[in-house]
RNA sequence: GCAGGCGUGGCCGAGCGGUCAAAGGCAGCAGACUGUAAAUCUGCCGGGCUAAGCCCUACGGUGGUUCGAAUCCAUCCGCCUGCA
C-alpha cells in the first residue's frame, strides 16, 4: 500500500489522489477532522471535481458534536483498506495526522472499554490534586511515571483510566502488543518543501480559508447545535473563527492567530516523519513531485518483489 | 510652553543600587508522541569560547555619582497623558 505524508499545505491531497488516479487506486484520508461533517473550509478536503475523479473514503464520517479516535481510524481504515484491495485497487493512505497513520501501520495495543464517567472523574481530580494522580501514577505504573512529564496531563490521565480500567500498568499492555512490527507493506512517501515556500503557502492558504468564508462556516457548525468547546471545533482555523464569532476577536487576529498554529502544526509533523522508520522523501510540493513519487513507487515495488524471492 | 509619565532582549512585559544576560509570556529552533493527536508535553532561546566555567556586547543617546547602575543624578532625543 502507499502512503502519502507531509506537513499541512505541501500538497498531499493533489498528490494522492493523482497518484491513485495513476496507480489504480483509492485514497483513505488519515485526518482527525476531515473525518467531521460540515467542516470542509478549515480542514482543506478535496474539492468535489477532485472526488469525483478518485474515490476518497473516510472523510465526512461524523457530526462534529460526536467525536472521533485513533483507534476508531485504524478499525475504519483497516476495514476500507481491506476492501479497496479486494477489488484489486491500490490503496493510497493520505493524510497529516501522523498518529493515525502509526496507529494503521504498527497498531495500537487493544483497547479496555471506554468509560466517559472515569475520565470525567479523572479531570475533575486533577482539577483538585494533581499531585495525588501522580503518585497513583507512579505507583501503578512506575514505568510510565518515570517517562511522562508531570505536566502532561492528558498522558497521566489516559494512562490512569488504562490502569483502573484493566488493573494492569499502561506500559504491560504495551510491551505485549509490540509496535514495531508492520501491519502492512507500504511505501511510505513524506513531502518536504523548503521551509520558506512552506511558510508562504501556508499563510495564503489561510487567508483564501478566511476569505472562502471559514468564520461563516464556522458560525453555522455553532447554529446547528454544536458546542463551541466541541472537539471538533478545537481544529486549527475552526477555534480562531469561533472567537470571531463570538465576538472576542477581528478576523485580522484571527487569521494571524491561525497562520502562526498552522506553521508550528507543520512543524510538528515534519519532526514526527524525520523520526519514522522508512520514510521516502519527495523534497517539493505535491504537484513537484508526482514523478518523483512514482519512481518511489516503483523502487519499492522492486526491493519488495527481491524480498519476496528470499 | 508648563506639569506628570514612559523608553528593557525579535515582540509584549517584570525589574527600580550588587545575588541581572535581565522574571513571565509570545514568536523562533529542536525533540517526544501507543484510542483528545490540528491534541498534549519536553529542552534550547544576545554573541563567542580551551563550555556545570570564562569573555564580550546589552536595558533610548551622552556624561556623571558609586567599590558597583537596567536601577540614582544631569542633559539630549523620542513617545504618551493632563493643563494651557
Amino acid at each position: 500500500m502507499l502512503v502519502v505524508a507531509g506537513p499541512t499545505a505541501a500538497g498531499k491531497t493533489w498528490l494522492g489522489a493523482h497518484l491513485a488516479l495513476r496507480l489504480g487506486g483509492e485514497v483513505i484520508s488519515a485526518d482527525a477532522f476531515a473525518v467531521y461533517r460540515g467542516m470542509d473550509i478549515g480542514t482543506a478536503k478535496p474539492e468535489p471535481e477532485l472526488r469525483a475523479l478518485v474515490p476518497h473514503h473516510l472523510l465526512d464520517l461524523v457530526p462534529p458534536t460526536q467525536r472521533y479516535s485513533a483507534g476508531q481510524f485504524l478499525r475504519d481504515a483497516s476495514e476500507v483498506i481491506a476492501e479497496v484491495s479486494s477489488r484489486g485497487r491500490l490503496p493510497v493512505v493520505v493524510g497529516g495526522t501522523l498518529f493515525y497513520v502509526r496507529a494503521l501501520l504498527y497498531g495500537l495495543f487493544p483497547e479496555p472499554p471506554k468509560d466517559w464517567t472515569l475520565r470525567a472523574e479523572l479531570e475533575a481530580a486533577w482539577e483538585r490534586d494533581p499531585e495525588a494522580l501522580r503518585r497513583e501514577l507512579a505507583q501503578r505504573d512506575p514505568v510510565l511515571a518515570a517517562r511522562l512529564s508531570p505536566n502532561d496531563r492528558q498522558r497521566i490521565l489516559r494512562a490512569l483510566e488504562v490502569c483502573r480500567l484493566t488493573g494492569r500498568p499502561m506500559s504491560e499492555l504495551w510491551a505485549a502488543h509490540p509496535a514495531h512490527k508492520p501491519r502492512y507493506r507500504f511505501c511510505l512517501l513524506a513531502l518536504s518543501p523548503p521551509r520558506e515556500a512552506l511558510r508562504a503557502r501556508i499563510a495564503t492558504r489561510v487567508e483564501t480559508m478566511f476569505q472562502r468564508g471559514l468564520v461563516a462556516e464556522t458560525r453555522e457548525l455553532l447554529q446547528s447545535g454544536v458546542a463551541p468547546g466541541a472537539h471538533a471545533l478545537k481544529a486549527i482555523g475552526y477555534r480562531e473563527a469561533v472567537r470571531v464569532v463570538l465576538g472576542e476577536w477581528s478576523e485580522a487576529e484571527a487569521v494571524t492567530a491561525t497562520i502562526v498554529a498552522t506553521r508550528q502544526l507543520a512543524k510538528r509533523q515534519l519532526s514526527w516523519l524525520r523520526g519514522e522508520h522508512g520514510v521516502r522523501w519527495l523534497p517539493g510540493f505535491g504537484e513537484e513531485v508526482l514523478e518523483q513519487a512514482l519512481v518511489q513507487w516503483e523502487v519499492f515495488r522492486a526491493e519488495l518483489g527481491t524480498q519476496d524471492q528470499h
